[in-house]
DNA sequence: GCCGTTTTCGGCCCGACTGTTTTCAGTCG
């Protein structure tokens, strides 16, 4: 971990444990903002000298010394005279959507109640429901929740499992430096979540080799369920499912490629008499590249092999036209400084040129997402301003000047038309109010669909993958109501979102629908998020033809003028 | 504990929703 993250994640932990003592609230309010500006601010903590530290919004001479502590120590006095008062468990509750500080404590004082585990028996006992201040309905989303969650922390998202997968991967290689090994299953599908870290290794001893590694991999081996050909258990630090396949080295692909393809995949008739999968058995031996031409098709790339339009495309000799990540030209929906973003507009741009790309649609926060610095009519004049200055600048890169407006309760954008009609282009996004029931959230969602001034629709259900569903929606209707008024879907590239999910996007492009992988980046290095934006439209099927942000830059500019009429 | 001053203490981000309660506390984005 940085000393940033560690020392937003010190002070965070603090404000919440003095919640739990019922400090004084201005005082934790002050820890809270502190944590936000090491959050929002583009240096290493330890490069910028007292002044600079003291110079950020929200952080004092006191604050100051406290984070200097953190990043000497990596923890915190007054932290450390909390906790010996505070059950450890306790702190887990903070995790679960629905209560706070206040309701963790009462849990505490008045039930005796100390962790998760212990909140989830009670619920189960209906203790909480005749609480004062809680009811049926608070214990019941209680105890959904923590299911929800115990089922989740068995999961990875993409990221965090392609970072664990590289380490283990190293280690692997380190212990046994003469065999292939590779990632297999979800880690080798490159899957939004990953339940189980799987690799492949080609030996042929598998004995022995799985022998060396089960002595020299720090794992919680589980020997009952493994057997001479297959290890298991549980990874150290994740508690993650982890499985060490072995190959005959003479079939290491044949084998990759069935154990990191979903069924549908394999199960693919290729002809009368045989399925993908016979032909994987048949010809063990042939390389991945061999066993599609076996079937009669190009390669089908790893991330592919998803049971879900690939064949058809493969077939159609389309493969060459799936998205790739050297196609897109440009982004859009991204964040700077005038929002909730971490580097300024200039620095947004920069990093896009250093992509190589032609062009970056900036698209902050609209004034009703107050929490997020929303754009205020004299704020969005002034960025403008700055963008046409940048231009200038900059050309012949050209900054487009767009908004993210919030989709308002009834469906409204968030600036009157005068204003809307003064930006190159529209995100709209829904952020308030995500528990509507699927008749509300769909006429919400239609009707900033038909609003002229909408250019996309941004991330289109508001899910959180492993930690919230998305509103209710009947994502077919959208895609019709998106395609009757020219509206772009947006791919919302975030690994917690990847939303539009790509098992829509067949549909959608059957509709004539475009999608833009947008990275929703506040920051710069949240424009490479863009790559798993790439991976999910792959996933789906989705060509180059269908891409929003393939167009030339010329291109962009005769649809936003054409749109405009 | 921070900030901005009517320089030394008073105020500190807003609005809506949910589930309680019977007028509002707690939570969330």
């Amino acid at each position: 971990m940085s000393s940033n993250n560690t020392v937003l994640h010190v002070l965070k932990l603090t404000a919440s444990v003095m919640e739990l003592h019922e400090e004084n609230t201005f005082k934790i309010r002050a820890y809270q903002n502190a944590a936000i500006a090491i959050d929002k601010t583009p240096y290493a903590i330890e490069d910028l000298s007292d002044e600079d530290l003291s110079a950020l919004q929200g952080i004092g001479a006191s604050m100051g010394k406290k984070i200097r502590e953190i990043v000497a120590t990596g923890s915190l006095s007054e932290l450390n005279a909390l906790l010996e008062n505070t059950p450890a468990g306790l702190l887990e509750l903070f995790d679960l959507p629905g209560i706070g500080a206040k309701k963790i404590r009462t849990l505490w004082k008045e039930l005796g109640i100390e962790s998760t585990a212990q909140l989830l028996e009670a619920c189960n006992n209906n203790q909480i429901a005749n609480q004062k201040g809680f009811g049926e309905k608070t214990q019941e989303n209680l105890r959904k929740a923590i299911l929800f969650q115990h089922e989740q922390s068995k999961k990875l998202l993409i990221p965090d499992a392609q970072q664990k997968g590289s380490e283990l991967l190293i280690a692997l290689k380190t212990i046994s430096p003469d065999t292939p090994i590779s990632w297999c299953g979800e880690l080798y599908q490159q899957a939004e979540i990953v339940n189980s870290l799987d690799f492949i290794v080609a030996t042929a001893d598998a004995v022995k080799t799985l022998g060396t590694i089960q002595a020299k991999l720090e794992a919680d081996w589980t020997p009952a369920e493994s057997t001479p050909f297959t290890l298991r258990g549980l990874e150290k630090t994740t508690g993650i499912p982890l499985t060490i396949r072995t190959a005959v080295p003479h079939a290491f692909e044949s084998q990759r490629v069935l154990f990191s393809s979903e069924n549908g995949h394999l199960r693919h008739a290729v002809s009368d008499k045989e399925t993908f999968l016979d032909i994987c058995v048949k010809h063990a031996t042939q390389t991945e590249k061999e066993l599609y031409q076996t079937a009669g098709v190009a390669l089908i790339p790893a991330e592919c092999r998803v049971g879900y339009a690939e064949w058809e495309l493969a077939k159609e000799n389309k493969i060459e036209q799936l998205l790739t990540y050297k196609d897109l030209q440009g982004i859009f929906h991204n964040h700077s400084t005038y929002s909730d973003g971490i580097h300024t507009l200039a620095e947004m741009a920069h990093a896009c040129i250093t992509e190589g790309w032609k062009y970056f649609g900036i698209a902050d926060h609209s004034q009703t997402a107050f929490y997020a610095n929303g754009l205020k009519e004299d704020r969005v004049l002034q960025q403008f301003a700055e963008i046409d200055e940048l231009n200038k600048k900059l050309a012949p890169f050209v900054i487009f000047k767009g908004i993210e407006s919030d989709i308002l309760n009834d469906g409204a954008l968030d600036y009157p038309d005068e204003l809307l009609k003064q930006f190159d282009y529209v995100v709209a996004s829904v952020h308030s109010n995500l528990k509507m029931d699927e008749e509300k959230a769909m006429s919400r969602l239609i009707k900033a669909i038909e609003n002229p001034y909408t250019t996309m629709l941004g991330h289109m259900t508001g899910r959180l993958l492993l930690r919230r569903e998305g509103y209710p929606l009947d994502t077919y209707k959208i895609i019709d109501a998106c395609a009757a008024n020219k509206v772009i879907i947006e791919l919302n590239a975030n690994p917690h979102r990847l939303d539009i999910d790509w098992r829509f996007l067949d549909y959608a492009q059957d509709k004539g629908v475009l999608i833009s992988i947008n990275p929703d980046a506040h920051e710069q290095a949240g424009v490479l998020d863009t790559h798993y934006g790439v991976i999910s439209a792959r996933k789906g099927g989705l060509l180059v033809q269908n891409t929003f942000n393939t167009l030339t830059l010329e291109e962009i500019k005769t649809y936003f003028t054409e749109k405009k009429k």
